[in-house]
RNA sequence: GGAGGAGUGGCAGAGUGGUCGAUUGCGGCGGUUUUGAAAACCGCAGAUGGGGCAACCCAUCCGGGGGUUCGAAUCCCUCCUCCUCCGCCA
């Protein structure tokens, strides 16, 4: 969520970044005005709630002094918040009540601005950071590296739907069980999806310094919302019936991010970086008909996901260094990759900044988006209230951070297709040996 | 699923209708003392929002939400979380 104090002293400014998104002014002016409306009442009701709580404490005093003798003056701060004389204490009883009604009504007009400003903000996207580049489209993305080379074949490499057909890549089976983009996986590709993933784990918390976390796989709507997937994408989001109300999580980011909710953490303690494996679920609404062929868009999908909370001070070098993170998998699996730095136009709704890492995958000929590593800035740290705290800095927001360390169904793609032969044969690659337990797959 | 108990400031732990943002201890910060440190003593310390050029002032916050009352940490309702016991089941 953007800040409303931000909003209020720099609205050209926030609607001008917000236009390199394509997304309208409007709802900037729109809140403008709400908040000018609500900072109005909302003083308004803070001095009835002043002159409210004076008279109260005046009242009880008196009340006793009255009933020993009943001439006892009506005391000042009673006289004043009334703007009367109360002749009795049971008189004022009546004015005093009027006037809490009063000041209800006041602040209830005043939580209502609040409610319509935050729940017109809660659909607005992160400011893109004035790092990230400006464009209009997908198109105007930056490559800013590319590692290995994509591998040469003296035949046509093939898909690996096609490659893999009769060998327990069964997504007719899964779309028995529960329909179509659930992959069900028998045999060598189901150790192959264990072994990727305990791979990715052991990479992470042996060598990059992250903490491995096990989390609920289904959240609360407010976890949601935490991180920035509610309201707006609720369309994405696998639900449970009214008994539960629970959604099941379209990235480990989700309970990750709402780890430290509520909390003020110490300078010192950051950053805090962890990592998780979860299975991911999306419904891919918007999606439907793109990618239908193999495992290039599913419904469900292993993922581990790699998540940072830390200063806004150290938010920039925690990016670079958790991409680099996310690099070193593709590289230890000798898969050729770029990495693009997202325009304006093409960041997630609550990314200031964001890289993708795509993987190169030989047999459907395409880059693959294998990581997303995204800045939020303090976008989601506002929504979930997490803030860190220094000896000098005081208490500031905190900004989060994070990325895919990697997703298995692309990764799975690109070692299939890069490493066929033309017997079929898949060779793995020698860092996952260990992990899958053979040299072919 | 059933029956109980509990949720207070960084932590521990008082407080059962009015002067309580809240006693106290620990921890934290500043100071006195000391060659330095410890100890002792003194002092300062929360978050959020609003108003004001500012000094500063006001409001809100005792798990969340609602209610009773002139007035709620304190009474009532509801939800959440944790703990104990029973039942059921991986």
């Amino acid at each position: 969520m953007l800040d409303i104090k931000y909003i209020r002293d720099n609205p050209d400014e926030a609607k001008r970044r917000l236009a390199t998104r394509g997304v309208d002014g409007g709802v900037i002016d729109e809140a403008l005005v709400l908040d000018a409306k609500w900072r109005e009442i909302k003083f308004a009701a803070d001095n009835l709630q002043a002159a409210l709580n004076k008279a109260s404490k005046a009242f009880g005093p008196w009340m006793g002094a009255s009933k020993k003798n009943p001439q006892a003056p009506a005391p000042k701060d009673l006289i004043d918040a009334l703007g009367e004389t109360p002749a009795t204490p049971d008189a004022a009883k009546v004015a005093l009540a009027a006037l809490g009604d009063k000041q209800a009504a006041t602040q209830r007009q005043a939580d209502e601005l609040m409610q319509q400003i935050e729940g017109s903000l809660l659909y607005v996207p992160n400011l893109p950071s004035s790092k990230t580049p400006v464009g209009a489209s997908e198109a105007d993305n930056i490559t800013r590296k590319e590692w290995g080379t994509k591998p040469q074949f003296t035949f046509t490499p093939k898909a690996h739907w096609d490659l893999l057909a009769g060998q327990g890549f069964d997504m007719e089976v899964g779309g028995r069980i529960s329909g179509s983009g659930f992959p069900f996986f028998r045999g060598k590709l189901a150790r192959l999806e264990r072994a990727l993933i305990n791979f990715f784990l052991d990479l992470h918390t042996r060598e990059h310094g992250y903490t491995e976390c096990w989390t609920p796989f289904m959240v609360r709507e407010e976890t949601l919302r935490n991180s920035g997937q509610l309201p707006k994408f609720i369309d994405e989001m696998y639900r449970t019936d009214a008994r539960d109300d629970l959604f099941m999580i379209p990235t480990a980011e989700v309970p990750l991010t709402s780890v430290h909710a509520g909390e003020i953490l110490p300078d010192e303690s950051t950053p805090i970086r962890y990592c998780a494996f979860t299975p991911c679920f999306r419904r891919e609404a918007g999606a439907a008909g793109k990618d239908t062929r193999g495992i290039l868009r599913v419904h469900q999908f292993s993922k581990v996901e790699l998540m940072v909370v830390t200063t806004p001070e150290q938010a920039e070098a925690e990016h670079e260094a958790l991409t680099r993170c996310a690099e070193t998998v593709l590289e230890r699996l000798e898969l050729p990759y770029r990495r693009l730095e997202l325009c304006t136009a093409d960041i997630g709704f609550g990314a200031a900044r964001c890289y993708d890492l795509e993987v190169w995958a030989a047999g459907v000929g395409k880059w693959l988006e294998a990581s997303s590593c995204s800045h939020f800035s303090d976008f989601q740290a506002r929504r979930a209230k997490i803030r860190v705290k220094g000896k000098d800095s005081g208490t500031r927001l905190a900004h989060t951070l994070n990325g895919s360390g990697l997703a298995c169904p692309r990764t799975m793609i690109a070692i299939i297709e890069n490493n066929q032969n033309a017997d079929g044969k898949v060779r793995i690659p020698d860092a996952l040996k260990p992990y899958y337990g053979n040299e072919w797959l």
